[in-house]
DNA sequence: ACCTGAACACCGTTCAAGT
DNA sequence: ACCTGAACACCGTTCAAGT
């Protein structure tokens, strides 16, 4: 990642950082479809090949948007309890990243590992390590964890942006089974469906801790 | 490149169902590069637009590959424990879905929702009223597994694809908190962490459901 | 009326020409 | 040596012309 040989200091201001948060604030504006790199070379005012000498391709440009996106994520106090942590770590992340519409779908795609990301991922390691989890389940529930915010992201930005008539045909469908009753129930990517999961997992993770055994694996 | 019966399209014979078999049988021979409009009409032997009177667009057409491909996926028997259904189901999934590398991005990121997705979807749902949860909680509960599965299935994709780079980099720069040893850690993406997290959710599921009270939810 | 192929409005990226 | 704009090899989809 340090590799990037960045050249000499280009005409202006024009760096992988400026072009970066251009590109954010383009997104935010005018949303995932002009995520492009024309489109983005367009908004910062230089010709499409420029980003290249500052970004390998536009998979590189988009993934330093999506870390500088979760840069504003508000983390907690270290000295809060690690279930209060997770919760709110993971909380704000989901909704910073949906306050910045045009990279949502990226950070949903690609977990944003640059500095900001890393960040995040150190507070959920953290949090983890004193709920008294051991090494490999804390890196087998941070992916967990990982894995159930950015298919929230990505389920929110689907049913926000298009239509959730895919969604609500098929929970219709379900109605069959049981008596489950499909009606009243939170939609799918909003935010107390995501709440309704979070505590779910957070309340399994509590158990787990509060037992004071460790669970063997089942089969 | 070894075309055993590729259906040379005759006139009549196409409809979105042979369509869509064309397509899965593409994609599982060259990649989800090929799951292009074009490529796909000249698989077939038909023009680009004749899709489009089967289809809407291209990801209904996607969506018809996707589920088709998760047609394959071997449900364990209604009588077995609903663990083992859980697991299984879950398990089986992924495998069906990384073993058509041309349509599991698709699948990862939209979760199949024509009739075998919902096929799977009630077992899912079955399991889980089988368990004793109540209508919200399963609806909940479920959607934090597709979550899972669906992020597993993207990382899989992401890190057998292309490189890992990102992720290995990042999980060493996470070394620098507390004693976290991640040299002898499962890799991201493989079968080891899919089923390390599986069993983290599954045996949260049962502390919660055979501790006999429900624990509420938190904040 | 139905079908389709040319055309439109884009892509990401290469590369050779210009400075 | 550095920069860049034209060009390449594609996209998904529209639409008018042809049958």
């Amino acid at each position: 990642m340090t590799d990037q040989r960045k050249p000499r200091a280009v005409r202006g201001t024009l760096s992988p950082g400026s072009i970066a948060e251009s590109a954010l604030t383009l997104g935010d504006q005018e949303g995932p479809e002009s995520m492009t790199a024309r489109r983005i070379a367009a908004y910062v005012g230089c010709d499409p090949m420029t980003l290249y000498r500052h970004f390998a391709n536009r998979i590189a440009l988009l993934d330093a948007v999506a870390d500088l996106a979760v840069g504003d994520v508000l983390l907690p106090d270290d000295r809060a309890p690690w279930v209060t942590r997770l919760r709110e770590t993971l909380a704000n992340t989901r909704r910073t990243a949906l306050a910045h519409p045009g990279i949502a779908p990226h950070i949903a795609a690609r977990p944003p590992l640059g500095p900001h990301g890393q960040q995040i991922g150190r507070m959920l390691l953290g949090a983890l390590q004193d709920a008294g989890l051991g090494d490999e389940e804390t890196v087998a529930t941070s992916q967990v964890l990982i894995a159930y915010l950015s298919s929230s992201i990505a389920m929110a930005v689907a049913t926000h942006g298009q239509r959730d008539d895919r969604w609500t045909e098929a929970v219709r469908a379900l109605r069959t089974i049981g008596q489950v009753s499909t009606e009243s129930m939170p939609a799918v990517g909003s935010i107390e469906q995501f709440t309704l999961g979070l505590d779910l997992l957070l309340n399994g993770l509590q158990l787990r801790t509060t037992t004071g055994s460790q669970a063997q694996g089942g089969r």
